[in-house]
DNA sequence: TATGAATGAGCGTTCATTCAT
DNA sequence: GATGAATGAACGCTCATTCAT
């Protein structure tokens, strides 16, 4: 997905989809590899194999096309986790393994995520856009899934959802792209690193003997 | 934020070390709002109310002014958590104060922040830098305050710490600098969700009747 | 001179041969009045009418188009004595018209003279191609229409005629480029003395009476 | 005289004119080396061991530096040839040595000759002064040390000296600066060539059988 | 007086965009 | 509709020169 290496669309010959699908695929590696600012409408075109002043046409510029790959992704995104990891009446189960399959999507996404990761950072568009639709939306996703468990008395019911999915996605946004993906870390040490999490947090919210204690420090607040 | 950090420089006047001083925080800025790439120095120069020249003279260019950016930050990092936040013998005050000190600390560093990160995504050079100077010293100095707390015996002698560490860090990393500064979030909110995370955390790391079975699924794996 | 050798070229239009050539015309005049290094890009594309940018797309950058005036004028200059000179079976004449012909020559081409012979001076690239392709091409020129006449008995069988060819080609350089378009000096003047080389020099070489005494001169050498 | 290898002079300790003269030479080479245009006020002030303002305060600038390595050479050269080259009765002797000398003239100065000449062809105000000073002064010497020749007999009547006196500057200027330092050509063959052409050119003004014929075609013209 | 820090004009080059073909 | 030639604004950088020290 990330690295386009089929040998895009032959010159003259797809339609219109087809080549719009091939200049986001192209831009997506190139954007990841240089950077927005860095990558040229020029080396996209040609990774493309179609012809530079077509980027206009189809996308209205080349931010047009930073927007159109971000776009695309929205559209295959939603519900991905939920196809991805079972359900389970295991609470620690479905939390390793949703934290373990979002390593891999994000390793999977690497390039997309590159791109859309740094320019949210300057860009206040793409950072609304990012924050929104794709963090949100991951969290939202996370605390539907833990509810089932709360519910089924499988997390103490003074936890509160929001934070600990705020904190599944963090840790496993910060694993899996920056870690994974950015600072080259083996793969299998920052697994290893994230199921150890996993149990620590499972533990912190599963009912039990020391909860109330520390709970009412919670309310205190 | 638009206000110098530094007090202006003369023209003419000879004030080398000043003046460096000024097109690092310009730089800082200008990088951060446009982004390396797009930030010019000629807009740097005038935000540090240099010639553009010195630039060159002083930092060999462009990068080198990226590089002293850096360079600078490093020189101050070392050791600031443990200045900022005091010993405790109270586990779960240490650790909720450490994440708000981080909260803090990438707040007011978020342009420094927004700079290195943001290149570290696109720039080898620079994600490694920020991999290993950045983000290791951070998880070092985490987990080297957790190891008192785990020899007094407030913290199951099963957790690893290191995870334990990687796993504040990345969750303040992503609350203190994407919520906050990259995604706009209101910070009293973030407060209250890494204040939770905290309380989490601590009781699933705390010794205790439930440690036995979570962690004794740890060590099978 | 200070017309374009080209008809200009229409803004917009596309036409890539005739515009290589305006660049050329251009860089050839712009090279040879500023020389090439304190010549710009912006001077030479305005002179032809075009985009500064063309220049780097056409010919690579400045230096390109400094190649491209050279090689643009190899591909015209061989041959180009033996299609202005006609043979004679008087070697005066011929001589003279030779070197004549090499003064017009070297008149006519001055500003390409100008900008080969400076840069020749200082840049080896260039040197060695104005030392092989231009002085060489020349002196073998020479070399071989004088053998006609050693061989018809008209030039004494003792003369080196490759010294002789040299000796003609850095007269008529010297005259021709220097003399009369670096030093200014008049044409008419240049002419006559130029004939008069030419006389000395075919006395020198006709076979008679003085000649066994000077050549054996050279022979016990 | 071109390779200033001598260490030059030790800062902030000699006077005003060891300076002067460290910046004439190490301005000789520089500009030889890269061309008055490319080369740095700061290289050549490095390799003089001065500070780059002093340029401006001794010579009012680079411009004033290449003026001031023309002067120099003015006033050093004046009858050089006379001093090199002892008169001899012997004509083609005479002829021969001012021409050697003449080519390991052009060598040993052909650091300044780059300079000089390059400049010349580009610039009008060193052309000037090229094409009189330096060019005009060998001619003149030439031509009054071949007159005591013709005068004693040994040059026929009919030879036009200021000819024959342009045609000896200019083969030496050719071999000597062009084949020798430019074109890098092997300099024992220029050496030979020379001689070869000091023959031709000695034989073809020696009064005899010939000569009348010859002029004749000279005072019809 | 000599130094070298500071200046600023101007360079070659790049590249998103426009538009003739 | 698709192409790629043409454009022009703006970039990082250089360097002769100026001037505070």
């Amino acid at each position: 997905m990330s690295a386009p290496d089929s040998p895009a669309v032959e010159p003259r010959k797809h339609d219109k989809d087809h080549r719009r699908q091939a200049f986001i695929d192209a831009a997506t590696h190139v954007f990841a590899e240089k950077g927005y600012a860095c990558a040229t409408t020029r080396e996209i075109a040609e990774r493309a194999c179609c012809s530079e002043g077509l980027i206009h046409r189809y996308f209205g510029g080349k931010r047009g096309l930073l927007l159109a790959i971000l776009d695309n992704k929205t559209q295959a995104a939603p519900r991905l986790v939920n196809d991805g990891v079972p359900e389970s009446d295991d609470l620690l189960e479905e939390v390793e393994q949703i934290m373990a399959w979002s390593l891999d999507h994000a390793w999977a996404n690497r390039d997309f995520m590159r791109v859309s990761v740094a320019q949210a950072i300057t860009d206040p568009d793409i950072g609304r856009f990012v924050g929104t639709v794709l963090n949100n939306q991951r969290v939202v996703t996370f605390r539907e899934r833990l509810r089932r468990h709360q519910r089924a008395g499988r997390i103490d019911l003074g936890v509160d959802l929001d934070a600990l999915a705020e904190g599944i996605s963090g840790i496993t946004f910060s694993a899996g792209f920056f870690q994974q993906a950015v600072f080259g870390r083996d793969r299998d040490e920052v697994r290893k690193i994230v199921a150890e999490l996993a149990r620590i947090l499972v533990r912190g919210i599963t009912p039990g003997c020391g909860t109330g204690a520390a709970l009412e420090g919670n309310e205190d607040a």
